[in-house]
DNA sequence: GATGAATGAGATTTCATTCAT
DNA sequence: CATGAATGAAATCTCATTCAT
């Protein structure tokens, strides 16, 4: 019970705290803003996190996981590598740009806020994510999709992902999936 | 003289800041490292700039005019269109990872901490700059050297050549100009 | 009960700042002044009020309106027009001169201090108490008391009043309430 | 030549002094708001001054010794004791609220900013104009113009006259001079 | 006489964090 | 679990003053 309300009120205070991270940097958000944001006095935060950077940490860390849990749920459901490939893609845009928390953007754009301590933690769980996308696009080359040079493609078109969330705007852009599909024409070779 | 000397002092400190501001970010920046960074007091910043976001604003407007001007420099010299296409991933990641002062990748990064105002100021450099790569882009879809989408891919490509400051190191991983050239191989169609 | 101490705190605060402001002027009080009066460190202010000027107009507000409630005590017992002549000038006398923490004379001689927004919230309070005054100088007047030009008179009289506290001294200048009695002579017709 | 070029900007220097201390204050202009309004570079300044201070005692000393200077020679004029006591009262006022540069209102209420010494130097000064005051208002009394309480009565109409310079508007407020003769008309006692 | 640059002390304010209740 | 108050270090910025040129 109280486990439980624990839970619920440390969820809280997450998902505040990747609106507030992202929409006003880490830095510019003070600990007040945190608290109010759920109706706490800052003191408060303290019995829930133990530093301001521990909320950081778990900001990200429940980003990534949440990102990997959904990738691995739908490559579940693609079959081919075409599939894959287009799965990849949607949902690393639909996470990232979809109307949620925003914890996705906070990982990637707040990742030089970290001291090196918390990053290391934090580099397993993305390096993960990373290896499921490596297995899709290998398989892609192998069939002759995209260019075999995968790890480098991988890093250039995470980051042309990564960089959407600079310029993506929901009206009149199509969906993220539409515009998953749309990057993904770009580099694939013809058949 | 007087104009040469202030344009000496204010240069150094426009070099220090963008060393400072990439190294450690903008908001972990204190005014004190900044001075020490030239060797003066901190009050005396305050003669050169008369805020800190100032110095953030003149570093990215030396960033970005710099760029540009390399860019059209560059471009003056390249006559086919795949020639036109190398320049500018050249000169970007040259300037993004070379060892100059990072103003480049302050700009990038930095770009949230702006303040509204500065921000419109310097949204007319970085236009200028955008649109020396979609003549280029255009010219190269028209030789159909790259996919056709060349405002999705011009902002797909900057951002995977932005990215790269995340995971670029020099040590084994070729020159700047080299990883241009085998980034543009992932999205040029085969002739 | 915490309510109790939030008004102690702040009350003792207030006092504290009335004193200072008095003594040396606002511009020249820091707030590390006003923190060490209370015995506090010079940060722990602002969890008590936003700004210095906060500070400021909470020290004039509690001058006018602690002196607007003396005034309409002491009216209530005063029957004769010139009871309540001789009331309004010793009240406001006893008030400026006394030893009490000089509310009044900072909220006087720093009203230049005052931001334009701040100004017009604490006019309102003014304007209240010279609305006494004006009433009981025009039943003087009315009662052939004083001059029937109640408004130059008001605002003479009270400017001759305030400026007291420029020379005043209470050591062989009699009490306030004196020096009030013979002000008003000066000015009183008819006996 | 030198000297008399000297006294040209020593004597800009202190009418820019008078009328930036009188809207601003004594504490909140700047050395450089100074040197800025006769158009020099505020390191300049103490070529003329030596400090800050120097400059608000120059402007006291000219602003009650010209406040003098014009007393007696309009009394030069005066025969009458009430013509006297009219003069006194208009040079006050046309000098406090006429479109001059403001340094008597600047010695009025800039006196708490003065050290110690500075403030002895000018006391000198001050009590001249008082004693020609007192001459006049002596004459008054024993004339049966005015209360006989004449040391009293010096001080509070000073005060009542000084006060005016908060609320004196000069649209539809009719003249100094004519404010002058009204609050005389205030203390006068029958003919 | 004047300037431009710098000084350096000190101002207000911010804010993560602590802790008694 | 939470609060309200306070801490204390550090941040940005101000400004009278100095001084070599």
């Amino acid at each position: 019970m109280t486990t439980q309300e624990e839970k619920t009120r440390r969820a809280e205070l997450i998902a505040a705290a990747s609106r507030l991270f992202k929409e006003q940097g880490y830095e510019r958000t003070t600990v007040r803003d945190l608290a109010q944001a759920v109706g706490m006095q800052s003191g408060s935060l303290f019995y829930h996190f133990r530093t301001k950077e521990e909320m950081l940490v778990a900001v990200m860390a429940a980003g990534i996981g949440d990102l990997t849990d959904r990738l691995e749920e739908a490559l579940g459901q693609a079959k081919t590598p075409m599939d894959k490939l287009r799965t990849v893609c949607r949902v690393h845009l639909d996470t990232l740009l979809g109307d949620d928390k925003g914890a996705l953007s906070v990982l990637l754009y707040e990742w030089p806020s970290l001291s090196d301590k918390a990053r290391a933690e934090l580099i397993k769980l993305r390096d993960s994510y990373e290896r499921d996308w490596q297995q899709v696009l290998d398989e892609a080359a192998a069939a002759g999709l995209v260019h075999e040079d995968t790890r480098l493609l991988r890093k250039v078109l995470l980051g042309g992902l990564h960089w959407t969330i600079m310029w993506y705007r929901p009206e009149g852009g199509g969906t993220p999936s539409d515009l998953a599909d749309r990057i993904l024409e770009l580099i694939i070779r013809k058949k």
